[in-house]
DNA sequence: TGGCTGATGCCCT
DNA sequence: GGGCATCAGCCAA
């Protein structure tokens, strides 16, 4: 059981904007057609040949859009010392999460399940997105305020919500 | 503390 | 063949 504490949206456009950063930019493929498909699939990726990264589609069906996580907060069975889960490559590999294996697999069920069933309130930084370099300016990444599970220290801090 | 670099596979042109 | 939604280790200060 983890929480989820940092993500980042990739979408069709912002404001009008086209996100050329994200992967459904170039359309549909094989790599990326389901995050053409239903909402609450997993877009599982490899890269720099060496890390999985996990998505959750979060648009319709038949248009682009998912929410890539990039850090969860671990709350109970992981073993002790607890994994540090604070970046997209290193959780996909201490939760075992690959493209072979749920590369579109449904996380509303299943043994990725996605629940709202440990609810807690926080507070939102939103910044830009980290490590890209088109469309560099969006305010689509999301991190918890003051967790210790982020993973990097949120450089601006363009506003807030609850 | 912050910046650079190598490792490494695959997708798309 | 170029570039990539990363990370750990190294180095200088």
């Amino acid at each position: 059981v983890a929480r989820i504490v940092e993500v980042e949206a990739y979408v069709d456009s912002y404001h009008g904007v086209p996100d050329l950063a994200a992967h459904s930019a170039k359309g549909v493929t094989p790599r990326t057609q389901v995050i053409f498909g239903p909402p609450g699939h997993a877009y599982v990726y490899l890269i720099y040949g060496m890390y999985e990264c996990l998505n959750i589609v979060a648009e319709p069906d038949g248009r682009p859009g998912c929410v890539l996580i990039r850090a969860l907060e671990p709350l109970a069975g992981f073993g002790n010392p607890q994994p540090r889960l604070n970046g997209p490559g290193k959780l996909t590999r201490s939760l075992g999460i690959s493209r072979s294996e749920h590369y579109g697999a449904d996380l509303t069920r299943g043994p990725l399940f996605l629940t709202d069933a440990f609810p807690c309130q926080f507070e939102v930084d939103i910044t830009p997105r980290i490590g890209i370099n088109h469309s560099i300016d969006f305010p689509l990444r999301f991190c918890v305020r003051n967790s210790s599970y982020v993973s990097k220290r949120v450089p601006v801090q363009i506003e807030t919500s609850s």
